[in-house]
DNA sequence: GAGGTTACTTTACGCCGTAAGGAGTCGCAA
DNA sequence: TTGCGACTCCTTACGGCGTAAAGTAACCTC
């Protein structure tokens, strides 16, 4: 299933992002528990089985079942929206410039590309409806503020923030996505990239006949990081020399008028 | 729940997605369905539904329980490979490079752009185990095709084909997925955008100051295309601004050594 | 202490993917 | 011609899911 961000009550799902809580003393029982300890739970729980966590599962961690958490929570999809942005909060919200936007703006790339490396079911968050949450606003805003000092206009700007924004999350999307199937399966995710690909061959022989512009992409790799397994090596070098790429073409569009 | 993509018997999938099926005469009633028919069905309610469809549905179109289903297609893990390759039949392989490699690698990508358009699903497969079939293999051979002639070494191609390949997707995604589950909930994405950022704004009128320069990039906005809703609008320009800056990091490295 | 509000549980409903087993259909060998 | 085995498709059922409904016990205010 697709985790669509909040499809909820918009009203509720803002005031909790937000914390707009009224602290007054109310009557009834003591809570036991509290947004933030079944957010927490929640981060925890997909953190090892991705975002298909049931509440069954939060729940239990938590020591309740899976309906004490609809005490303060709607439903599973603003859990996620909480989730999303409360994850969010691990990132730096500011960068230094004295180097310049470039350095900060490779920074801020690669402290996202770990972030996701952390929590692969962030991208398993529907980006099409923002979730609107303070921290998520706070990340974008430390990229929004790199970008500014390049003295861009605001048009520009936005397709930048953009590309820069899906190029990371694609990127790291690639790794992470890998490393949390291989753990969901129990299967190291090296083995079952050779056997689908061994399979392929056995079946399709003449395959770099076939596509001989991917066979000729293939040229000259080395290992970035031999302790890296294959597939992370991979991801990395795409990553630096695309995100490298990506650079260039805001430098030039600095330098043009 | 999110879909790896073929999680199965790794030779059957590849077999499947290859058609490496003997078509040998065999006992038996004659099969009443193929899995070509169930693919193309599977498509047309993953097209209305998303890729939360189920099972039972796409019997159902075809006048068939689920579990009919079955007997072609091992799984729904499978299926969704199926259906991921086959929908990608519908892109060229192959673009003109009579005006270079930038024209034709904007075409691709704009293709692409609209091929998410058509077909939302399709970002919601997972990309970190690639489905391996044919026809994704040739959209990606087309590309590299067109970015090969930029005379580029293999080292740098990959990253910039996967720089190309993830920002359409990121881009695609803001705008698809919008339309997709303002269909899904009936409620009209527009709507639905201002009820959140309205209530955002009663809960923290000082937005503007908390994050300035988010407000900053807001500026001088105007539509493209007056017909189009402002979310589209909004998805579009980035789109285009983002693969303009990203075509130019190309450009950058062509032109230097 | 009564009454209302709240935290949390139990139970249950309608979905889902799919395992198991059975009914009917056909090709082929005896 | 008949029977067998392979095959398609069905019905039934299981264990999971998110969560609605209703009940129980804890707690504050009056």
């Amino acid at each position: 299933m697709v985790v669509y961000a909040g499809q909820g009550d918009p009203r509720r799902s803002i005031e909790l992002l937000w914390r707009a809580a009224g602290a007054e003393k109310r009557p009834g029982p003591k809570p036991g528990l509290s947004v933030d300890a079944i957010v927490d739970a929640a981060i925890a729980v997909a953190d090892e089985e991705g975002i298909a966590f049931s509440m069954r599962a939060v729940g239990e961690r938590l020591g309740r079942t899976a309906m004490a958490l609809y005490t303060y929570v709607p439903g599973k999809n603003e859990l996620v929206d909480l989730m999303y942005d409360r994850a969010m909060a691990e990132l730096p919200t500011s960068y230094p410039l004295d180097d310049g936007w470039r350095p900060a703006a490779t920074r801020w790339a690669h402290d996202m590309w770990e972030f996701y490396g952390r929590h692969a079911w962030v991208m398993q968050v529907s980006q099409a409806r923002p979730v609107l949450g303070p921290h998520e606003f706070a990340v974008i805003e430390a990229l929004a503020t790199i970008l500014v000092s390049t003295g861009l206009p605001g048009r520009e700007l936005r397709g930048i923030v953009g590309a820069i924004n899906y190029f990371v999350r694609g990127a790291a999307q690639t790794i992470a996505e890998a490393r949390a199937a291989g753990g969901a399966t129990g299967e190291a995710d090296e083995e079952w990239w050779y056997a689908r690909s061994a399979v392929l061959l056995e079946i399709e022989p003449d395959l770099e006949k076939k596509f001989p512009m991917l066979h000729l992409l293939e040229q000259d790799r080395e290992p970035i990081d031999p302790e890296l397994p294959y597939l992370e090596n991979d991801a990395l070098e795409n990553f630096r020399n695309g995100l490298r790429v990506l650079l260039d073409g805001v430098e030039g569009a600095v330098a043009k008028p």
